[in-house]
DNA sequence: CATAATGTTTAAGA
DNA sequence: GTCTTAAACATTAT
């Protein structure tokens, strides 16, 4: 579920493969791609990746002369870095082949994502409507913006264009840790409630990167691994419930989540 | 077989 | 202009 935490585990993949030259670049699915292996090789190869960003769930991978490929991973796209010898995944849209053996892979179930190049990378990250990511955002600034929006919290919370990186999967999650219910109004929460909400949002973020954004290795008190109508609260005994929030089912405890 | 799934974009209505 | 729903995109898993 790529998220903001998934997301970094890419930029970590993209990392290793930042040393090597690209040499060559196969395209396996083009109706997804819509890029030429041929203008991508023209961009990309003989060159390297590094000048690896990301913003909240959008990956770009630089070279030196301000090119860069921009990755989407949709609800099912990842990226991996893998030795040459290693089966091709039958998913796989791209891969991204290297001078040390390896290469870079973009693999989907769906096709939902994108990959597009970039000319200026500067130039379209100004032009990007996607807010300051959820990591780098100062709690001011967070509050200022809770106070100025009249959307459900959940809503404002996966809105990419207020804050970057937060799908509904971690949205239910932040909320969840914060006690609050995700159709409270951003502009009615007490200050308390928002600055609870702000460190619950870096800690639930941190510590899924520090599990490799895995759902099997998060804590016990998660919600994560209980998304379904009808389980039990990891805090109280009462029952989660759904609520569709923007078109996107939601889970949430209606003892620990009440509205104020 | 029907339904829901981590995301974004677009349209339409309040 | 703000915020909400619904639908569309394509494919897989339950």
């Amino acid at each position: 579920m790529p998220e903001l935490p998934d997301v970094e585990m890419f930029r970590k993949e993209a990392e290793k493969a930042s040393r090597a030259k690209v040499t060559g670049i196969e395209v396996q699915d083009a109706s997804f791609v819509k890029i030429s292996k041929k203008d991508l090789e023209k961009q990309i190869a003989g060159k390297k990746f590094n000048r690896i960003l990301r913003k909240g769930k959008n990956l770009f991978l630089g070279t030196s002369d301000h090119h860069a490929v921009a990755f989407h991973f949709g609800m099912t796209g990842f990226l991996g870095y893998e030795q040459n010898d290693e089966e091709v995944s039958k998913y796989m849209k791209c891969s991204f082949e290297l001078d040390n053996n390896h290469r870079l892979i973009y693999a989907s179930k769906r096709k939902l994502g994108s990959i597009k190049l970039i000319e200026d990378l500067e130039e379209h990250l100004k032009k990007l409507d996607v807010g300051i990511d959820a990591l780098e955002i100062k709690e001011t600034d967070f509050l200022d913006q809770l106070k100025n929006s009249n959307a459900m919290i959940k809503s404002f919370l996966t809105d990419q264009a207020e804050i970057a990186g937060i799908g509904n999967v971690y949205g239910d999650e932040i909320l969840f840790q914060s006690h609050i219910h995700p159709r409270q109004k951003a502009n009615t929460l007490s200050p308390e409630q928002g600055k609870k909400l702000f460190k619950q949002m870096q800690k639930v973020l941190k510590t899924a990167i520090n599990r490799q954004a895995d759902v099997s290795r998060f804590p016990a008190s998660w919600l994560a691994p209980r998304r379904k109508a009808g389980e039990k609260c990891p805090g109280c005994k009462g029952e989660i419930e759904k609520v569709k929030i923007s078109g996107r089912t939601g889970y949430y405890c209606p003892e620990c989540q009440k509205e104020n």
